[in-house]
DNA sequence: GCTTGCTCCTACAGTAACTGGAGGTTGTAT
DNA sequence: ATACAACCTCCAGTTACTGTAGGAGCAAGC
C-alpha cells in the first residue's frame, strides 16, 4: 500500500516541519546522507529519509543535542543490541536538563529577591542598582 | 586612602574574575570604553574601570544578557531618574527565566516519562526508540 | 513558445557571549 | 643579555540553525 514516492526537499520539508535550509544543514552535518540527485542536481527523497529525519526532529524536541542524536541514530541501526546504550544517553541528557534546571532556579531565586528590595525611589537609591554594583565600603 | 592605581589589563582581570580576552570583548563591544594606553600601546585602566566591569560582571552573574547589561549601565548612570525602567528591565529578564525553567520542566516531565518507559531488552524493543522514531501505524 | 512565479541550488553572513590560539612585541627580573 | 611573562592584534571555533544573495530549473497559463 506504501508508495515509494520520490520526494523533493520541500516536500521532506513540509512532512517533517523542518526548514528547508535546516534539512541541508542535517545533510552537511552527516545527519542524513547526501541526497542522490536529478539530472539537474535537485535531491530527491524516499520515505526512508523522512523517518530518519522525523527521528531527529523528535531527539531534538527532546532536547538531545546533534552529537547524541548522531549516537542514537546509529544505536538504533542495531536493532539486536541491548537498548543500554541508548538508555545511558537519554539518562545524561536528563541529568543535564536537571543541571539546567537547578542553575536557572538557584538564579530565579536571587533575581527575585533582589527585585523584591527594591522600593521604586530614584536610581541612587535603588536596590537592584546596589547588588550590581560593587559597594564601595568605606 | 583610595589609591588611582594604573591597572593593567591583567590586573583588572584578577580583581574582577573575567579573562583577559573577555575585557577587550567588552571594550570591543562597547560595553568598556575604549582604554587609554601607554606609549607602546598598552591598555591602562583605572577604578573607574574596574567598578564598570564588575558592575557587568555582576549583570551577567544574573544572567541579564550584554544588550540588558548595556541599558543598565546607561540608566545607573542617572541618579536622580526614578528607577521604574531599571525595574522593568529586571522583571522582563525574571519572566524570561521563569518561562526557560517552564520550557525545561515540561521537558524534563516527557524525557522521564520516556526513559521510565524502557524495560532494558533489546534496540528493537526499546520504548525510547520507539519514541523518537514515527510509529510506521498499519 | 514564452512569461510568470515558485522551488531549487550554492555559498556565506549572522546569531550570543565569549574562548583559545597564532604570531609578534614589550616589560621585567636575573 | 637573556629569559619569560604579559601584552598586542587578528581570527577561528563553539551550537544549531536562519536568512539572504544571486542564479537556475520547472510547471502552468496564454
Ligand atoms: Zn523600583
Ligand atoms: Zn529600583
Ligand atoms: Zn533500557
Ligand atoms: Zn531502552
Amino acid at each position: 500500500m506504501a508508495e515509494a514516492a520520490h520526494l523533493t526537499i520541500g516536500d521532506l520539508a513540509r512532512q517533517t516541519g523542518t526548514k528547508v535550509n535546516t534539512i541541508r544543514f542535517y545533510e552537511e552535518s552527516g545527519l542524513l546522507p547526501q541526497a542522490e540527485r536529478t539530472a539537474s542536481g535537485r535531491r530527491v527523497y524516499r520515505d526512508a529519509d523522512t523517518r530518519r529525519l522525523a527521528f531527529i526532529r523528535q531527539s531534538r524536541n527532546l532536547g538531545f543535542p546533534l552529537d547524541a542524536v548522531r549516537e542514537l541514530l546509529t544505536l538504533a541501526d542495531d536493532a539486536n543490541q541491548p537498548c543500554e546504550a541508548i538508555d545511558r544517553i537519554a539518562r545524561v541528557h536528563l541529568a543535564e536538563i536537571d543541571r539546567k534546571i537547578a542553575d536557572l532556579s538557584a538564579l530565579r531565586t536571587e533575581l527575585d529577591r533582589v527585585i523584591g528590595s527594591c522600593s521604586h525611589g530614584t536610581v541612587a537609591d535603588c536596590k537592584i542598582i546596589e547588588t550590581l554594583a560593587p559597594r564601595a565600603h568605606e
